[in-house]
DNA sequence: TATGAATGAGCCTTCATTCAT
DNA sequence: CATGAATGAAGGCTCATTCAT
């Protein structure tokens, strides 16, 4: 037992299919693209290499001349996607005139719930950290990131409350996260839309600061 | 544990194959519970049945006398511990006296948080889909069920704003599961916890209806 | 993607074999003995670990209940081989009586070529490192040491000359060796003995000191 | 190399991938070569043809132009080093005076047991069969046969002992041949050569065949 | 003729699950 | 009931060899 690859070079079938030669970054993006397709489909925990190869009409091997292992295929995955996402919201903001940001907010929320829902099993690939074994974590933050950055942009602005953004930017992702696996879980997406604005809305209510729950009025805490 | 042999081997048991017969019921808690510790330290994913028997100095075979199924132990184990969480939260506030739900939403939070921090890698088990493959995922909505429990029985009682409860709650609940991951992650405890309570008492101020975003102010929406 | 084993536990087949299940050290043996059919069958390159267990009648995964690793399995099987033969070599000669050394060295010679050349393909696994990587070479040395034992006992008795045993046996030892080889190679068995017992008995003639070659009788070196 | 990327990265060509034209046996030369550097520093076992290839400085499909197969390449590195060894031999004493048999002999010891030191991890390319399967052994003794012309000419001219010089030599050089792993397994290199010399010139001595061992004395063999 | 992307047979190894004792 | 040896389907990954460009 030696470990050379086949032990005879056989070669004889007919003709499976015609070999496709791409350039590297071609087929490295086909590989990419059939990934996303089958891990929508069926999720992180039941994809399999050769599922990927097959949706992109290559050979086994050949994912691993692109991904040496299955978790840089994931980093890529949930880089790509949220690259393309965070690329867009920022598209979507960077004209000239001022930024109505509550009407921004809104209509995010309502993005990025949309986003996640048709994620499917891409769900946990983006949100969850599947991939990297010790990898720097901080990449995971960058979803989190994304939704940090448009509320610092809001409150520096002193559209939104000047709350402490680094942290609960982070918790407000968390609600459109659960959002969007409570409307896969059959709850209606407007009403469920509706209990996030109002999280939200209230949380970044310049005006709420004022307001004061009975708790603390009462300790003064 | 990763690799080969034992981990930490606390076996319990006296001669090393005596057979120890016990009834079923505290044979399943036993594998029940060293379960818990198995997967709080490894983690589902690298955890293993044999793993499990071995912790509870049992032969790997018992196992499935109790658990038909790898699946089925997950499930069992999240039931059991949500079970005995929302079990002491009844218990802490069934006395006959009223009860001071902001002082109660405030320490609830802390022990939620707290809670999931010592969770360790059951944290997955507890409020991830890793078991139930197909079947009905409303199982995995009692984690949530037990938050949206306390906040319905705070609004009914009038303490809390009337909010819709079936979905906001368990939108407040994914703030706590992220505050616990943002703790895990390194950031100060007292600081998210100040977050969650920002984002929580905001939401469920009952005075906070009245104030009204710019947005909604403007829109009338 | 997750890593555990199957991902359904199907069992649906007739009755390919009947499970046997026998004790760890029987199994163990068997496989051993499996191991030895099959390496000297095929020597050590182009065996798998499925043409053992095939050969033993059990399951491929068997072997690694027995066998953590390839290179244990061959490290096993050596020793198994080398320990047996000395063993047997010692056997013959622990008598009372005092040993005839030119006649028990012509014996050996004779023997340790047959032993090898019934060897086959498990020629290297026994004379070649092909298992311990980065583990102790002196493990390989014991093929060798046998022989060096054997001379340096005659030494001691004053039958051989007073070479340096340490390094003059293993060389002879590569002498036997290639005699292996050289009869296997088609050569005729007596014709290559002879030569062996040529080399060996001069060398070990306690006479041969004194006759001097003309090289050193030329230069006293 | 045992991982993923280039080891040493030799690569001497000028453009990145300026395809370099070289007459076929320029080409060929050039991955002779490479791979004999290449087999020197990892071994057959380790050893890639794609280490060779970018070794080489060329691409890899370009090694299937010259050599069919791996086993191919094997026979070609075992049979340019043992020419090339060999003709530097014959060069050495064709000379037109007499030869001093006895002084060749022990330089020739000294020369071959340090060839194969530095043959690192070339030696079982040449001195195993590790690429004919199935293909005449006879190639293989090709190395032995260099030691036979040398001890063949010595005892055509008188010099040497009228042995079995055909089946004397082979043997002769599995003592030079175990000598070298001696050294290399850290035994001091002069009193390996010390111990060879004994061996072979006792083999040699043209006075040994009057000395006869006590057991041939004793029995008449 | 050169290039290097593509192919796919292998083969090891893991581990949930089964079942003889 | 308990035990732990046995099973075998999976699936990751390698690499000699092929072939489109």
């Amino acid at each position: 037992m030696t470990g050379r690859g086949p032990v005879l070079g056989t070669r004889r079938s007919g003709s499976p299919s015609a070999r496709r030669r791409l350039s590297p970054s071609a087929r490295r993006s086909e590989l990419l693209e059939a990934a996303i397709r089958v891990l929508r489909r069926l999720g992180p925990d039941a994809s399999r290499v050769e599922d990927i190869t097959r949706e992109a009409g290559t050979a086994k091997g050949n994912f691993y001349r692109y991904f040496p292992t299955w978790g840089d295929l994931l980093l890529a995955v949930r880089d790509s996607l949220l690259d393309s996402y965070q690329a867009a919201l920022i598209e979507r903001y960077r004209g000239p005139g001022p930024i109505d940001w509550w009407a921004a907010l809104e209509a995010e929320i309502e993005r990025f719930v949309d986003f996640q829902v048709e994620l499917g099993g891409l769900h946990e690939v983006l949100f969850h950290d599947r991939a990297s074994s010790g990898r720097p974590v901080e990449a995971n933050r960058s979803a989190r990131s994304t939704v940090a950055l448009f509320l610092a942009a809001g409150i520096a602005d002193g559209a939104f409350a000047p709350v402490d953004a680094d942290v609960v930017a982070p918790l407000l992702f968390d609600v459109l996260h659960g959002a969007a696996d409570t409307v896969q879980a059959g709850v209606d997406r407007d009403r469920v839309l509706a209990a996030v604005r109002l999280i939200v809305e209230r949380t970044l209510d310049p005006a709420g600061a004022e307001s004061m729950p009975p708790h603390e009025a009462r300790s003064g805490d």
